[in-house]
DNA sequence: TTGACATATGAATGACCATTCAACTATAAT
DNA sequence: ATTATAGTTGAATGGTCATTCATATGTCAA
């Protein structure tokens, strides 16, 4: 790796720490998943939905009314969730029913609020 | 609760569903300082930022040069990331080193990392 | 005390996105 | 078939925010 490969407003200051680090990232992919994930359940609303669907399954008119929001509002959302796999559903009859996709979301959730606590 | 405290423009299917998740909800400042995290962490700069910075102590140069970016734009962030307790620096001289705040945050990011890798 | 460089910061801009509104599909009941 | 309700979806809008630009501060060397 050249000296010129990095190409900003500034000169390197610790040449072999950039290297090294450098080494370390990941694949601007996986950092694009990783971080559209954490945007994902960054926004109230949909945390809410997740933390909601964590505690039951429920439909679109529940969580409307849990939330005090339109359904088309949490329809919307409901509809980042599934594109992002943290949700599934069933429909029955005229109801749809969400809940969590798996364990993996919730351990998230509790991560994230378990973080707030200290 | 009545069950006309639910106002949103549909009517509650699930009435003990929803009264029982509501119990289990958060206060409403809990739920801002969460989100408020992941949002954070949840941006491509800032998360490859702490990336980095789990690897290594780096200044504001070096960080720039590494992502390709101004020395102006890194600050902003880092300024995000020192506002949310997620970075820790100190001064030596003109430059400044900023490094991971502490483990719960790395723990945060290996676990968004692992999530994606499944 | 002047110059050089590292970093910080305020205002402006442009892009992104949550919600609203209106229209639509799906299912069931009469 | 018609009506009613649950849910979805596309376009428009308004607010948020990442980056840029210009300028300021802090530190050191000459």
């Amino acid at each position: 790796m050249a000296k010129n490969e990095f190409i900003c407003d500034c000169e390197v200051i610790h040449f072999n720490v950039v290297s090294k680090v450098k080494e370390k990232m990941l694949s601007e992919e996986s950092f694009m998943r990783v971080t559209t994930f954490f945007k994902v359940i960054g926004d109230n609303t949909r945390f809410r939905i997740l933390w909601a669907l964590n505690q039951n399954e429920m439909c679109v008119c529940d969580i409307a009314n849990l939330l005090s929001m339109t359904k088309s509002a949490i329809s919307h959302q409901l509809s980042v969730l599934r594109k992002a796999n943290l949700v599934s559903f069933r429909r029955e009859g005229k109801t749809v029913y969400y809940s969590l996709a798996d364990e993996h979301v919730k351990n998230m959730l509790d991560a994230g609020v378990s973080h707030i606590h200290d």
